[in-house]
RNA sequence: GGAGGGAUACUCAAGCGGCCAACGAGGGCAGACUGUAAAUCUGCUGACUUAUGUCUACGAAGGUUCGAAUCCUUCUCCCUCCA
């Protein structure tokens, strides 16, 4: 067992007690023993984007280091639903729901832990048998004046939001987690500080010895502001095809490439000063955003994805060609022919008639390469023909004519 | 339990009887420019085979009116203050 110091705090926010963590990192590598690191996850959300892997790939550098990475589903808080969703009141998970979602996520998740070195708890297992009166308890052990320490709860307070009585439990259920896992470290998002935090008093009033934390920064999405997440469609998810992938960070700005790099390469941080220096004398920074995108492209499809990712890219957009795998749709229209706008919408490359003709007042529409302004051209059936929208939207439609 | 305030398109937010498919901002999409960048500029942003047309939409249901997002009634949900 080795200590890396520099390779575990590499990239977190915060981790408190620092000292009392150096100290516990120290003390089982000497006794040969495995700290417990715990990251839970909600089974609510069934993909998982770059976002998330920041957190995975901090308790994969602890399983690299030899120490138990436990990854924990949070089953039991999914049934209920999560609180800190705004307005949108989810609907509770199914017992079935949550396993397939579980399911799905450990697909995913491997492709960055390793699973002969992955225990996977569900919080039910403990939860459910917490009952009223252990809650009761539980909750005993927690002044609502510390509850309103948190940030969220506070500033909706002041604001005249509502705050649900059971988001009060929330951190008690996730703190109490800790104490059912006697977790040594807990990972967490910077917004999980707090819940984080309550783990450790929970733990203490449980005459355990309290948990270290540590937290991860909250990636932006693709839009650089605010943080990446499905719902904002700003996400890069880890199940994205190649091509898919590496597009999408290609089209990020040059200012969050480079906090992409600080946060999700796996380069060392020198490397990546020398990549800043070599921009500052003049290199182009698409070329250092092309090794950004094979790097996470290789991460989940292999180097050779990577690099046909970055050729087929390079054809496509620098050389204007046409991508390589359009897809194809057949359509039936009557034998006078259907409006290109509607072709469009029955070719899903728009999400309406309007939209599509929208799309050709603005110049957006191709057909077999060629721009179309005139709206009421009609596309006749027996004939293929290569559709465009945009840049980025094609479609092969193959018209029939409808009996 | 009492008193008051609010609910408008993806989000925020105007409008308070006709000129409202609804100002403005953000977001999104497209065009120009480029490195598919970013920034910027311009346009678009309910649907209907595009029509000076129809339909659907301003929390829900009714009503008044030639005409309602706007007025009235009831209901639902949310917030604040008092108890």
């Amino acid at each position: 067992m080795t200590i890396d110091l520099a390779e575990i705090e590499r990239g977190t926010e915060e981790i408190i007690p620092r000292e009392e963590f150096r100290t516990r990192l120290k003390e089982a590598a000497e006794k040969g023993v495995k700290l417990r690191i715990k990251a839970g996850f909600d089974p609510t959300a069934k993909d998982l984007h770059l976002g998330h892997t920041l957190l995975l790939n901090k308790l994969r550098a602890f399983q690299e280091a030899g120490h138990e990475a436990i990854f924990l589903i949070g089953d039991f808080t999914g049934m209920i639903g999560d609180p800190t969703g705004k307005n949108e009141t989810r609907k509770p998970l199914t017992r079935e729901q949550v396993e397939e979602n579980a399911k799905t996520y450990k697909d995913q998740v491997f492709k960055i832990l390793d699973p002969e070195r992955t225990t996977i708890a569900f919080n039910s297992h403990w939860l459910d048998k917490l009952g009223a009166e252990g809650m009761i308890r539980l909750a005993a052990q927690h002044t609502v004046a510390r509850m309103m320490e948190r940030d969220d709860f506070s500033k909706r307070y002041k604001e005249g939001l509502p705050i649900a009585v059971h988001e009060f439990l929330y951190p008690l259920l996730q703190g109490y987690d800790s104490v059912a896992l006697k977790a040594d470290v807990e990972l967490g998002g910077t917004d999980q500080k707090f819940n984080l935090l309550v783990g450790r008093h929970l733990q203490q009033t449980h005459q355990q010895r309290p948990q270290c934390i540590m937290t991860v920064p909250i990636l932006e999405g693709l839009d650089g502001v605010q943080k990446m997440s499905k719902s904002l469609g700003n996400y890069i998810g880890v199940n994205d095809a190649p091509g898919e992938m590496f597009g999408k960070i290609m089209k990020i700005s040059d200012t969050l490439m480079w906090r992409y790099y600080d946060l999700l390469s796996f380069r060392p941080l020198s490397e990546i000063a020398g990549l800043r220096a070599s921009v500052e004398q003049g290199a182009n920074p698409r070329d250092i955003k092309f090794a950004l995108g094979q790097e996470i492209v290789a991460r989940f499809h292999g180097v050779a994805a990577g690099e046909a990712a970055q050729k087929e890219f390079v054809s496509q957009f620098s050389q204007g060609e046409l991508p390589e795998n359009i897809p194809e749709v057949e359509i039936a229209v009557p034998a006078a022919g259907m409006g290109l706008a509607h072709v469009l919408k029955q070719a899903g490359l728009v999400a309406s008639n309007t939209e599509g003709n929208r799309m050709i007042e603005q110049k957006a529409v191709r057909v077999d390469q060629q721009r179309v302004e005139d709206k009421g051209l009609a596309l006749l059936p027996g004939k293929t023909y290569l559709l465009q929208v945009g840049s980025r939207r094609y479609a092969r439609a193959v018209l029939k004519a409808n009996s």
